[in-house]
DNA sequence: CGTAACCTTGACGTACACGTAAAGGAAGGG
DNA sequence: CCCTTCCTTTACGTGTACGTCAAGGTTACG
């Protein structure tokens, strides 16, 4: 039995920053393998390190990332393609943080931050809109079980109106 | 020029129950007609009755159970067969309605709403589900929103020291 | 009765989001 | 060193939810 993962056991555990292999990141995100690497060829996820041997090496940054993608399409219902949109415009905000100190133009930074800043604004708003549609939904659902429950009601009556 | 809905202009005005044709639902729900026949393909809406040419007649309660359907994928993710579930325990909710004074036995009538009642509440779950997971990923979006401004107000400052 | 607008049933095509082999290289235990 | 497990890329397949013709019938105005 070739155990692999948790690096040599019991080798070398100090430091280690927690770099996870593709099935780690599977397991622990839900999804597949075959997913990960989809993302990665969509541009969803930025190309990780990589080990000698070629295997890929993702950080927690990168399952927390998964886990915001995976959200983004089953609450939200956004495609792929429109979260990459998003997802970019979050990676400006770290291309902005790495270049804080460098010679970048202020206005530049800016203008990248207010677009990145607008893009969370925008799906704030359709968060909004969508919870109000649910709740109207939910109002719709809840006087639907209150109809059941009078005819289950009536059905009682004919029962005992009936055995009577 | 050939106009044909509203049916005979100011010829038979009076009871004319509402039927729609395809062309009338598709325009009102914003879904195609294409879809409107893919969704009865698939059980999701009752085969309409026909006028004599074969054209489909659609009544209010279609149109309703259309908008239904799109709100049940685009707000809650649900496929088209999940739907159809959900549709056909609303169906039996129709049919215990129609065998209401009929010979129909009582236990039958509802188990039948029993289960529709527990689709219903299974339902407003995932809902509830969804308005959680939602609310979180709101407060998450409103906390980079703080983060993008203390950034911008840094930029202010630095912008402002450097001019000075 | 022509003709324009609307409809009918097929049947094939498409975009999205992956699934599923196939063939082979790399890492580690025994 | 071998064998198992985990990984790699390449490539074709699948399910969902429709879109898009094509060929032709129906309805109503002029």
């Amino acid at each position: 039995m070739g155990h692999k993962r948790q690096a040599s056991a019991s080798d070398t555990p100090p430091p280690e920053q927690a770099y996870l292999q593709i099935g780690e990141v599977a397991d622990r995100t839900g999804v597949t393998q075959r997913t990960l690497r989809f993302y990665e060829e969509k541009g969803l996820l930025k190309p990780p390190s990589r080990l000698e041997g070629g295997f890929r090496l993702y950080s927690e940054d990168d399952v927390r990332r998964v886990e915001q993608i995976k959200q983004l399409q089953t609450l939200l219902g956004f495609t792929l393609a429109e979260i990459k949109e998003m997802v970019d415009s979050h990676e400006v905000r770290m291309q902005v943080k790495a270049s804080y100190r460098k010679g970048a133009e202020i206005s530049e930074r800016r203008a990248k931050l207010l677009k990145a800043k607008e893009m969370t604004l925008k799906q704030i708003a359709v968060i909004d809109q969508k919870l109000a549609a649910m709740h109207e939904m939910k109002a719709e659902l809840a006087r639907k079980i209150d109809q059941y429950d009078a005819w289950l009601q009536n059905l009682e009556e004919q029962s005992r109106a009936g055995s009577r």
